[in-house]
DNA sequence: CTACATCCTCTAGCGACTAGAGGAGCAAGA
DNA sequence: TCTTGCTCCTCTAGTCGCTAGAGGATGTAG
């Protein structure tokens, strides 16, 4: 086996993962720590850049850093029942259709809003009299 | 006219804004500095209320704080053009229809994701098989 | 007078990075 | 050999919009 060595700015153009976010990834132990060079350089194989995609592919679809660590040590031990990876992939699509319900709604009203925007004076503005309605119920705060 | 005032506490019950909250509000200037009892403790009138009611569902909407912070400027100043205030609300709108688009798509590969799972060993997982996956492009993170 | 709720200020923490300071290592050209 | 300029190192602090907690003052009901 030919083992192929890249420093930390090869693995990040390789990967897609940013060099400081590499390196953030490497303390909160989510990468194993990388080798080094005798300069105390970091040293990647193809084996951590494979790790770095499944990390950078998971994060695209928005798993939390904590669900990735329970991925990867399910990666890790192919033996296991995969019901857990099944089980947090379940619970993040969940939390996807409601964050798209939600969204949703918010389109509507903020669509509402702008139609009805004369572009006036802000004294007949729909847009700051829409926000300043106080005939809402107090709903939950939406992020993003 | 009778001015009426209420505690922190009251004010947080009727505008669904928590105390912490208010009080975070006006270190950062988007509440103005409440008055004091003797006993050094804020009051609160409507006119509060509705400027944190205001605060409260642009905040539902998504809007950013600094924008918020705007949009209760322009409030103040009613015989300005309110093309400023349309302005924030369609870039809020098109913010909110991107991050829809967005998690169309992972809701898609989500699906496909746990469609596939045969719920069998680690080894044939399709979840982790598909995150592994290092044919996709650079793309960009999806926050949340 | 004693509980107890509510309020005050201040600091630190959350998640997942990102930015910057200040310095060391390294490869290539003059 | 020297120098230029890039990449790398560690460390700390900042981002956003809160939230939690410590430690203490004030207010109110029984």
């Amino acid at each position: 086996m030919t083992k192929v060595d890249f420093a930390i700015g090869e693995a990040a153009r390789q990967s897609g993962v940013k060099v400081p976010t590499i390196r953030y990834y490497e303390q909160i132990g989510l990468l194993p720590a990388a080798s080094r060079t005798e300069g105390n350089r970091r040293l990647y194989d193809r084996r951590d850049l494979d790790r770095l995609a499944f990390i950078r592919h998971a994060r695209e679809l928005g798993f939390e850093v904590e669900a990735i660590r329970t991925l990867l040590t399910l990666q890790d031990n192919p033996d296991q029942s995969c019901a857990a990876a099944d089980a947090i992939a379940k619970a993040r699509l969940a939390e996807v259709e409601r964050r798209i319900a939600s969204l949703n709604a918010l389109r509507e009203e903020l669509k509402r809003m702008v139609k009805q925007c004369a572009s006036g004076k802000i004294g007949d503005c729909r847009v700051i009299e829409t926000l300043a309605d106080t005939t809402h119920a107090h709903g939950r705060l939406a992020e993003a």
